[in-house]
DNA sequence: TGAACATATGAACAATTGCTCATACATATA
DNA sequence: TATATGTATGAGCAATTGTTCATATGTTCA
């Protein structure tokens, strides 16, 4: 009994709590690819312009700009321009600190 | 020049580990759906058997089992059997981390 | 202004995914 | 052993996704 009732308030917390755990999902989504993480593990280590993430990793530059886009709509990458080029990169340290964490679950 | 080299080291690095960075891709993906991480966050705070589990998110019972052959699959979630029913718990403490991590970035 | 380079974007397509439905398997109990 | 309950699983389907191709937009420089 007092089983059920504790599940019964983890299911009021997780009902209210909807909306909150499907924006989780979405974020983890932008994770959940291997051309987009590469290009997020690749813009912790220095900012980078379209042709170069597009040349390193062996992906079109459509497709990286594609990307890019989902990216960017996410907040997690913002821009600026040099020139011809656009250069991309981390919009703050939150995408650091999730790569770490689910790398140190890879890792053991 | 320098930036460029510091560049091409990157892509070494990222090239040498990219089935590693597959990995990574792949696990994001296990919290990637908003079902599957109610499940796991769920699992963070008691275990709990597949009809339990069914009830609260409003899924049905084939849905959760099939959700949760994949968070098995995948080790992070493990079972036990107590009568009739099969019990679900996760494997460790990443899943908790892991969750904990993008929460922080939801929620600013 | 025109050519060359860098990036963005829309349409189309194949692959993947999460669900439902039907049904099988496993356990408990009368 | 028969029935009820709990869980697992395969097939099929609709929706989503990541890529490619073609092309548009934007910038530099001769």
């Amino acid at each position: 009994m007092e089983n059920v009732n504790a599940i019964s308030k983890i299911q009021d917390a997780i009902t209210r709590n909807s909306e909150l755990f499907d924006s989780l999902a979405q974020l983890y989504k932008l994770f959940a690819d291997s051309s987009r993480v590469k290009i997020l593990v690749a813009l912790t280590q220095s900012e980078m312009c379209v042709s170069e993430i597009s040349e390193f990793l062996s992906i079109t530059q459509s497709a990286v700009s594609h990307q890019l886009r989902i990216l960017k709509s996410s907040n997690l990458v913002k821009t600026r321009r040099d020139g011809k080029n656009i250069i991309y990169s981390l919009t703050d340290n939150h995408v650091r600190t999730i790569i770490d964490c689910g790398m140190e679950h890879i890792t053991e």
